[in-house]
DNA sequence: AACTAGCAGTCGTCGATTGCGAGTGCTAAA
DNA sequence: TTTAGCACTCGCAATCGACGACTGCTAGTT
């Protein structure tokens, strides 16, 4: 519902706060090209933008700086996308598309490579398979009375869980039951993962009953773990030179549970997901905006991919990266699961 | 080579600058109850105490702060040691001493903890076996030319590394070959691993070649995994309020393998060692302290467990926080290692 | 000889004051 | 509808002075 006109003023504003950090005046504004009117009449659209809540200003004599909504706008419509360098690409997909990566080395080096590109904290967690499918069972001995359950899944994916054993059990017949489990219940999900069908002795019934618990209990997570990077890259934000705002940040990496209810909060749908400043439910974020997508095979194997940086960071070129390595690493985690 | 008298006056400064964050002055240290003299005298006791390097004065006319010099007298005579509360132990105990815990998770519970208590960074690296040991050895199919070799070893310590194959190879036959080969170098050591006493097919003894290469190259390592924990609580401290001196150590956390060269450089014998400040041969330490110790059973499993803080630090009560914790932790991976 | 009282002097901190400049809103004219 | 012009508002940075926390030194006391 802006004019063109009003338009071109917030993308002005937006473009202009997003590099000085500081409230854009009207003359400025009408020192840009494109706008051949005079800073007077800038004034008057300022005005009016600012009644219908696109920008702010800090006090009543000075430049405009956009709100959440002006923000929200100029996502939408005013920036323009610009996509990574030919260059850039090949080095991300060098670095991802080494064959001998297993899912979680995949995450983890995503994020190392997202916040140089981003200047903003990358987040990105492991692809979490919807159905776990059960490769492999190893029983390894720890102690006398302790063994070491290994469930080997589809993917690179691995279980491990201390098992302590009412009595002690010989090496041999660890193994034997290793293999004799791996046997019957090869490629199997959880929900087939089932004692009735076979002769199983009471140990053995136990270990399946565990191993159908631990896979249950994996599938119900919503996400794999974690794993994040580019923290330093914040503090070069001019922004956020005061560190209480970085506090508040590093406080909820710490707590991961909590970042993990907010990617979750933000994640509604396919594609490239913006959230900014005060859209995001937690108080502390205010000052933040997040960028993300889901990567993978729909349906069976997906993970999240993004970055968290100030609300002013460029969006034009930030979308686009992460637009890119969703692309990529579904791609490569695709492969994996042919 | 100090008198008693300047021994309690270096301490009254440290431990004021250690709770106030400010130079403190003679008249403040007259106060103190055990030094009944005079301001003045307490000026002259500081004028020599700064000529022979334990203090420093930020300007003509203000009061003390220990210099490295200083807070390392201090440290080593001076601070008087405070034990965790009996309740704070047990807290840690129970959280550690589950049995089911692997070590990894023992090393991020520890990192966990250990903030609180300090109220400084955590630095723990999970226990490294000197030697490794094979306990069982894993062939599972990935793609068709991609298999996931597993190497399970002593400890609960896993190493997994995608191989391709030349030709496909079935699922029977990995599982044959798995179970082979763990039959065959159950228990050996890296050094053991050797193909030439056995009867091996090639695609066996290139199987066998890399778990060796593998195991070789983690013995080489310096230490496993580094978990870190408890930024946060670095915000916190007054004098890192400006953001650059918390930039530099976070580009140093996000370095890994820079920190654990920073833990080796320390990290020169048994028990606690305390870094202060420019001892530290980074730089960007030079405001912060480091207090370690080794854990595990030496010769065979070790790790290393410590805190970064301001060298402002409460060292009385971290010294034997990180004893401490050192001390249960070799008790708890001991046990695993009978 | 060791200590202390007293005092002049140093230096950083805090608050108030001021000038400047960026930027506005409004009015009147084009 | 647009623009030029102008008075006005604020924030910011610099300046200044008062204050107070310390010190160093000297001279006198124990």
């Amino acid at each position: 519902m802006l004019t063109k006109r009003k338009e071109a003023v917030l993308k002005a504003i937006v473009n202009g706060y997003i590099d000085t950090v500081s409230p854009v005046g009207s003359q400025i504004i009408a020192g840009n090209q494109g706008l051949s009117v005079s800073p007077a009449t800038i004034r008057m659209e300022m005005a009016s933008l600012e009644e219908d809540g696109y920008i702010t200003r800090p006090h009543t004599s000075a430049g405009g700086i956009p709100t959440d909504k002006g923000y929200r706008h100029y996502v939408e419509r005013l920036a323009e996308r610009r996509d990574l360098a030919p260059r850039e690409k090949e080095n991300i997909q060098r670095q991802l598309r080494r064959t001998y990566l297993d899912q979680e080395e995949l995450a983890r080096l995503a994020a190392t490579a997202l916040p140089k590109l981003t200047g903003s904290l990358a987040l990105i967690t492991a692809p979490k398979a919807t159905q776990l499918r059960l490769k492999r069972l190893d029983l390894v001995p720890v102690q006398e009375l302790l063994v070491m359950l290994l469930l080997i899944l589809q993917g690179t994916k691995i279980i491990r869980h201390l098992v302590p054993l009412p009595e002690p059990v010989s090496q041999q017949e660890l193994i034997r039951m290793g293999n004799k489990l791996s046997d019957v219940f090869e490629g199997v999900t959880s929900a087939e993962l089932d004692v009735t069908y076979t002769e199983l002795t009471p140990l053995e019934e136990e270990i399946v009953d565990l191993a159908r618990d631990l896979m249950k209990a994996e599938e119900r997570l919503s996400y794999e773990e974690l794993f994040f990077d580019g923290l330093s890259e914040l503090f070069d934000q001019p922004e956020f030179s005061e560190a209480e705002i970085l506090r508040a940040v590093l406080e909820i990496l710490e707590r991961r549970g909590y970042l993990r209810s907010i990617v979750e909060e933000v994640y509604t749908g396919p594609g490239v997901q913006v959230s900014i400043g005060g859209e995001l439910q937690e108080a502390s974020m205010r000052h933040f905006s997040l960028v993300i997508a889901e990567y993978g095979v729909a349906g069976h194997v997906t993970g999240v991919v993004g970055v968290l940086g100030p609300k002013r960071m460029d969006y034009g070129r930030n979308i686009p990266a992460v637009q890119f390595l969703s692309n990529l690493m579904s791609q490569v985690v695709g492969e994996a699961y042919q």
